[in-house]
DNA sequence: GCCAACGTTGGC
DNA sequence: GCCAACGTTGGC
């Protein structure tokens, strides 16, 4: 099993609103990279760091895990959606996304700042200097550090 | 709101 | 294939 980071704006969807309809198809990825990943690396069952940016406190909030194969992302056919891709063809789609389900959220917050703290973290891809993606993967060994922070 | 760091686009 | 311009992300 590996394990993955996945980000959020909690404006646009939060830990709470995972928990609440329990499962997300995690719709609008619109980077290759990130695609990739859930494409060709997650599997069902594989644990998701649910983390919150572009917020007061960015930080992991929550744990998920991947729910399904990877599958067209249905929002990139959607003329009126936002996530529209005029270059993308029901034969040959693009983009690419995973369904999400909630597992559980933390007691707290563990913060960007804490994590910028550990020392054993300094490889941890979500602290790459300019790292933009919003999914990342995540070592069993920063798993279990991370969350022995809660 | 600012800005650094990227990714993408499109002219050539 | 290069690279400038532009758009986006995301912390602060």
């Amino acid at each position: 099993m590996r394990h993955w980071l996945m980000k959020s704006e909690p404006d646009a969807f939060s830990i709470d609103d995972l928990a609440r309809v329990g499962t997300e198809p995690w719709s609008g990825v619109r980077n290759y990279q990130a695609r990739n990943f859930m494409r060709d690396g997650m599997r069902p069952g594989d644990g998701v760091l649910f983390y919150h940016s572009s917020c007061a406190e960015p930080g992991v909030v929550g744990i998920a895990a991947v729910a399904s194969d990877a599958y067209p992302d249905p929002t990139q056919f959607d003329r009126k959606s936002h996530y529209f891709d005029p270059a993308s063809t029901q034969e040959t789609p693009r983009w690419q996304l995973v369904d999400i389900a909630f597992k559980r959220k933390l007691a707290r917050t563990i913060t960007l700042t804490e994590l910028k703290e550990q020392p054993r973290l300094e490889e941890f891809a979500l602290l790459r200097r300019g790292n933009r993606l919003s999914i990342l993967p995540v070592t069993q060994a920063q798993w279990d550090r991370i969350l022995s922070l809660e």
